[in-house]
DNA sequence: GGTACCTGGAC
DNA sequence: TGTCCAGGTAC
């Protein structure tokens, strides 16, 4: 377990992608860019040892990816009824894609990203509510594309077609708390890809790095509004890999006051 | 051992 | 761009 102070992490960084191509040491995990370069530092999972190490969060990614930026974890409210598990996996799921292959036949699976700005196919979207102080999750039976319908009859079997109710919710508090403890201030490394045919193995250059201080949350709940930020349900029967909040690509050095270029 | 978190994808 | 998805750990 190594100990950086802020300076000396930069520099560190800043060796690292000097030595270009590096191969990832988590073979057949998708976050092995992200655990690699945690091996490389010698740190342990989501805990940066500098001063403040809860006030600093590594955020890694490859540079010509698609994909969504995972900001943080959080289970909707109330978390005693444990929504995804007993409600939206059970009522609003459907079978996974590989029940009876690689899962049981029993395998249901519930993952959508869904947003501020519109439903998605399933009917579901969020919705801001600044008087009550919360995001709630929203289903409307109306907006489900003509492809769902098998899924939608079983909705109505299970459940019905109203409104959920009660629906899912985060309060404005718990979300800044958490964004707050977690996001407060970021590395951002980026990181180029590349595969041996041969070998199959991966390979990345930590390339780029910016450091970003002091988290925005008036940013972050315009950044939802608009649909730029987006929640991430993640559950198979066997599996849930939890509820995130997820950011399009490039846009999260907008949710901070100071981005500073290290590389 | 189940739940809630973590690291992130391909198409 | 949204619909789907992966292997992990902390407690």
């Amino acid at each position: 377990m190594n100990i950086y102070t802020k300076e000396s992490l930069i520099e560190k960084l800043k060796e690292i992608s000097a030595q270009g191509w590096i191969e990832n040491g988590r073979h057949g995990n998708d976050g092995g860019i992200g655990n690699t370069l945690e091996d490389l530092l010698g740190i342990e999972e989501n805990n940066l040892p500098i001063p403040n190490a809860a006030e600093w969060e590594l955020k890694t990614q490859r540079l010509k990816t698609s994909s969504l930026t995972t900001l943080f974890h959080i289970e909707p409210s109330p978390r005693a009824m444990k929504f995804v598990p007993s409600i939206l996996l059970p009522h609003y799921g459907w079978p996974h894609q590989r029940a009876g292959e690689k899962y049981p036949e029993t395998e249901r699976s519930f993952r959508m990203t869904i947003h501020g700005n519109g439903r998605s196919d399933r009917g579901f979207g969020v919705q801001i509510d600044n008087k009550e102080r919360k995001v709630l999750i929203s289903f409307d039976s109306s907006k489900v594309g003509e492809r769902h319908s098998v899924w939608l009859e079983g909705v109505k079997k299970n459940i019905g077609l109203g409104e959920i109710d009660p629906q899912p919710y985060w309060g404005f508090d718990d979300l800044e708390h958490k964004a707050g403890t977690k996001l407060l201030n970021a590395f951002y490394v980026q990181a180029a890809v590349k595969r041996d045919k041969e070998t199959k193995k991966e390979y990345y250059h930590y390339s780029k790095v910016l450091m970003l201080q002091r988290f925005d949350f008036s940013g972050f709940l315009k950044q939802l509004e608009a649909g730029n930020i987006l929640i991430d349900f993640d559950a198979r029967t066997g599996h849930n890999h939890g509820t995130k909040f997820r950011l399009r690509q490039n846009c999260l050095p907008d949710l901070y006051e100071k981005v500073t270029e290290i590389i």
